[in-house]
DNA sequence: TTCAACAGTTCTGAAATCCTGAACTATGGG
DNA sequence: CCCATAGTTCAGGATTTCAGAACTGTTGAA
């Protein structure tokens, strides 16, 4: 097990970020993340919506986000503290990441009026 | 060759738009035909920054535009008219494509600082 | 009308990416 | 030490993307 890797901020690019938040998948882990401040471990997301999400997807859609700089992952003994990297980010794109998660929900309110 | 598909407002999703933006190349036409009100012709992006971009790579760019609800396209004759629909789609998730176009050019400007 | 040029599209196969089950690593508890 | 838990990595098949070649449709000239 290879150390985890973050980018520096610098280095974030907006292909990245908007490819890992193209995937609804992704979007409702990044939302649900950023919603709560810190979120523990993958297995919390091992349903999304309707579909049942194996661990090893999920691992892999950590791993995008990561890698597109937008969460902070930490090993805590046998579990994951994640958490997200707005702040810098939004340094960087200012009013990015809000407008997308903003887009999302208005978009989950249209899908889902009588539930 | 089918007539040209263009979704209604309402069937365009906040993803389909990420993943449309998230490559460079399409990210740079749009931002084109945004900036211009409207650009005449695929063969106006023969070259996109560094690469040349075939043209049915050109073609496909372009339909993944239209398919995403960023853009609309009108034969004229031989050649084509592109148009966003950026007031629709803003009117729908407001915010969200200046802070995409805004995240490219600040994006641009840290790449080529000496250009 | 017939022809050539031009602007895009469609087709197709190769390359890259994504998804996920199975096997693995790491940590903590009994 | 052994097992359970949380996550990662590997390997393969499925899907998506890329780009060359062949095509469609329009315009203008002869």
């Amino acid at each position: 097990m290879r150390p985890l890797f973050h980018p520096s901020i610098e280095d974030v690019s907006v292909e990245a970020i908007l490819h890992a938040l193209s995937d609804p998948v992704r979007a409702a882990i990044f939302a649900q993340v950023a919603g709560q401040g810190c979120v523990q471990g993958c297995t919390t997301f091992s349903r999304v919506g309707e579909r049942d999400i194996p661990k090893s997807s999920l691992s892999q859609h950590f791993k995008v986000l990561r890698d597109a700089g937008l969460i902070h992952s930490e090993r805590h003994g046998v579990e994951m503290r994640n958490t997200t990297r707005c702040g810098e980010v939004d340094a960087r794109f200012p009013g990015l990441l809000a407008a997308i998660l903003n887009a999302y929900a208005d978009n989950k309110a249209c899908d889902t009026p009588q539930a």
